[in-house]
DNA sequence: TGACTGTGGGTTTTT
DNA sequence: CCCACAGTCA
């Protein structure tokens, strides 16, 4: 029982109550996985069977973890307990129980690009303004809709809801939203929403008591970051654990002042309701901190102490005080990305930090481009995630719609994009016949091309023939024949492998290799999910030999993998993500960027209390990411729709004691600017550094004043091909070459206010600075 | 049919 | 500024 010792006395108590259920109200830091694997770990000690064990989590990355850390306790039976997100468990359970709801077993499910590309069909078929009826602002109501349990119906029956339809001008919403419904069963399809959506019509229908089965299987329940789970997710948890003679072995794990996808439906009512529902709840409240150091942690309570409503608790740490955080006030977004750069670069050497202990978080995605720019100069190697994963890629989409074909050709998504691409003389007037056809016999594509006949030309006809005969033969093999050797021939059969043969550009052959990729990844799959995969499975009722190595489930995977989830090669780079990606991650050395109002917190908060909370939480999730090293910055200009604008600092700055902040030369280092006297007057607002020209102003003056009092000169390596400077006498400019030896470099520049279409400087004596 | 151009619109966060 | 899409041309 060793692994009780690596608990302090309340992470002991958690884990050792193993009946009725458990909440654990954890702080970041405190050791919250820890709790959760270790106490199911302890259940398998304990001789709980793993298969009554199930582990709902919000990503794969997390369930992994946990699956990794369990076995490190347990051994291998740790691989038969059900980890993993909501979404990929509850669509294996679907996938069993897919009949009794009337889809095939071999569901597809439709990304949020499927979803979108559903969406504008049916808004155009619909005659209706996709300018009025934006797909995407459709496709967030309808998600919004699924996860409160609004069917159609019910959506017609509210008062409020149809309301604000009207005053939007878009009456038509739910009409959208019933015709989605019904192109997506026909299509034999599931959104991400479904996935929780349908299994709770399953349970809720019990048809052939099928809950009872479930219930009876999963004895013991564990949720983790409970706080970002929404109604429907709630609604599933109860049906599941909570009925006459339960056993309500439910634990969950959570900190509400860390929950951040409220925007997706996230509720801490949730939590407050937990407490209610289950009456014989036990609560505990993990409080110290062995992450963070004294003013990360310091810095933390004080800003959270800000919103309104919370659960009341104090982190704590009794790590030494090291480092202050340090704030870097920056000119210019670009600005920015050096400075950020740079510090990472010399704090490597100073402290020796390998790459990966370090990760550069923003608010956007849209932000890591900076960075990236920068990181690059300086030769330091970086993984940007939240970018588009592996299977979001165009061509890697266009072989799975060809999988997803074979396996369910009602699929209308994989049909569309895939039935003339490559061209095979199925022309744009044909499909949109088709697609009629099929609209007004209710039926999907594919039956349409079987059933109805078309005012098409013989030749056109012909081409569907053909197509028809290429997929029914793949169909005929999806369930009996290897997934890889079918595919493999997918690939060829379909045209696309001799398509893409012919692009020798890098690019096309990096394509190409994707391609390989997809293909060595299912025989991966295959194998490590193939019959012998398991050995006992007769005891597991819900592992049927097979299939869970078919087409079907390798696709039905691949669909709700993030590029968080790519495995990476062991190269040692630098993290740039967004803070919500970063929930639940840890670093020795974090930087929070882009700490401006508008950006963070996001405009679309500023007006709501509620919304504000929330980007507040997310900084506070952001600052507690890091073990010793906390970095925060912002820049005073920002582009922003190519155009640049002068920013605040975020008043979350301001919420922070400034004796926890150290505050960094260089540029514009002076203090915050916002509560203390700034050191250099003149830095705030509309006062934007006249070397910018904004847009309106015809004639900006040659040499800006505030500029002047900022200047300082860069050194002379920063001077490179393309970077933009300022020259105290010439103004902005741009830098056409640099050559000569170094020491006596000599810059070609091209100065925006400048009758001279260039100039050639020494730099030896010209003083420049980089912006 | 594909490649190119202009324009219009959009940035929050993701399974 | 960056992307997606519609429309035009070869």
């Amino acid at each position: 029982m060793s692994y009780l010792e690596e608990l302090n006395p309340i992470q002991r108590q958690a884990v050792t109550t193993i009946e009725g259920p458990v909440l654990v109200i954890a702080g970041p830091g405190s050791g919250k996985t820890r709790v959760l694997t270790y106490r199911i770990a302890h259940l398998l000690q304990n001789h709980v069977p793993p298969w009554e064990i199930l582990a709902l989590t919000f990503t794969n990355k997390s369930a992994r973890e946990m699956k990794e850390r369990i076995e490190q306790v347990v051994g291998p039976s740790a691989q038969k307990v059900w980890a993993g997100t909501f979404h990929s468990i509850f669509a294996r359970i679907l996938r069993y129980e897919a009949d009794k709801i009337g889809y095939p077993s071999s569901f597809s499910i439709y990304d949020t690009d499927d979803t979108t590309s559903v969406l504008k069909a049916i808004i155009k078929e619909m005659n209706l303004d996709p300018n009025v009826y934006h797909p995407s602002a459709i496709r967030s109501r309808i998600s919004m809709c699924k996860s409160n349990l609004i069917t159609p119906i019910l959506y017609r029956q509210n008062v409020d809801m149809m309301q604000q339809d009207r005053a939007a001008k878009r009456p038509y919403v739910v009409d959208i939203y019933e015709q989605y419904i019904a192109r997506c069963f026909r299509s034999g399809a599931m959104d991400f929403d479904d996935l929780l959506y349908q299994l709770y019509r399953l349970f809720q229908q019990n048809p052939g008591n099928v809950l009872d089965k479930y219930r009876a299987r999963f004895r013991y329940v564990h949720v983790d970051e409970f706080q970002d789970t929404n109604f429907l997710q709630y609604a599933i948890l109860r049906l599941l654990t909570k009925y006459d003679g339960s056993p309500e072995n439910v634990f969950i794990v959570g900190d509400d002042a860390q929950s951040i996808y409220a925007f997706r439906g996230a509720t801490i009512d949730n939590i407050l309701d937990f407490e209610k529902d289950y009456t014989n709840l036990q609560t505990f409240k993990l409080e110290q901190n062995y992450r963070s150091t004294f003013h990360i942690v310091s810095a933390a309570n004080e800003v959270i102490l800000n919103n309104r409503r919370q659960l009341p608790k104090t982190i704590w740490t009794n790590r030494e005080e090291r480092q202050k955080i340090k704030l870097l006030r920056c000119l210019t977004d670009d600005e920015e990305g050096r400075r950020v750069a740079d510090l990472i670069l010399e704090h490597k050497h100073r402290y020796h930090l390998p790459n990966s202990d370090i990760a550069i978080l923003y608010r956007t995605n849209a932000q890591s481009r900076k960075f990236e720019e920068h990181l690059r100069k300086l030769n330091l190697l970086y993984r940007v995630y939240g970018g588009m994963s592996f299977y979001q890629r165009k061509e890697v989409k266009d072989l799975v719609a060809y999988l997803r074909l074979a396996v369910n050709p009602q699929d209308e998504e994989a049909l569309r994009r895939v039935i003339n691409f490559p061209t095979r003389g199925i022309s744009d007037a044909t499909i949109g016949k088709l697609s009629a056809a099929a609209s007004a016999h209710e039926m999907t594509m594919w039956e349409a091309m079987i059933s109805v006949p078309l005012d098409v030309t013989e030749r056109a006809k012909k081409s569907m023939a053909q197509f028809r005969k290429m997929v029914e033969a793949w169909q005929s093999r999806a369930t009996s024949d290897s997934a890889a050797r079918l595919a493999s021939d997918i690939l060829r059969q379909s045209g696309l492998f001799d398509f893409m043969k012919n692009d020798t550009s890098p690019e096309g052959l990096g394509r190409m290799e994707n391609l390989n990729a997809v293909l060595d990844a299912i025989s991966e799959f295959v194998d490590s999910n193939g019959p012998g995969a398991d050995d006992d499975t007769e005891l597991d009722f819900l592992r049927r030999p097979g299939e869970e190595a078919s087409l079907a489930a390798y696709l039905q995977t691949i669909t709700l993998l993030t590029d968080a989830d790519e495995k990476n090669d062991g190269t040692d780079y630098i993290t740039l993500m967004s803070i919500h990606s970063a929930k639940g991650l840890e670093f020795k050395s974090i930087f929070v960027t882009g700490m401006e109002e508008g950006l963070f917190p996001s405009f679309m908060s500023l007006e709501d209390p509620n919304g504000l909370d929330e980007e507040r939480r997310l900084f506070y999730v952001a600052i507690t990411r890091a073990k010793e090293f906390l970095t925060i910055s912002y820049a005073q200009n920002r582009y922003r729709y190519g155009q640049i604008k002068a920013c605040e600092p975020s008043r979350f700055l301001e919420e922070v004691g400034t004796d926890h902040f150290e505050f960094v030369g260089g540029l514009g280092s002076a203090r915050l600017n916002a509560h203390s006297q700034p050191t250099m007057p003149s830095q705030r607002g509309a006062s934007v550094s006249g070397n910018f020209s904004t847009p309106r102003r015809l004639k900006p003056p040659p040499v800006p004043p505030k500029a002047a009092a900022n200047f300082q000169a860069s050194p002379a390596e920063y001077i490179v091909e393309g970077v933009t400077v300022f020259h105290q006498k010439f103004g902005e400019g741009k830098i056409l070459s640099v050559e000569g030896p170094a020491g006596n470099k000599i810059a070609t520049i091209r100065f925006k206010n400048d009758d001279m279409s260039e100039r050639r400087i020494v730099l030896k004596f010209a003083k420049l600075q980089v912006l």
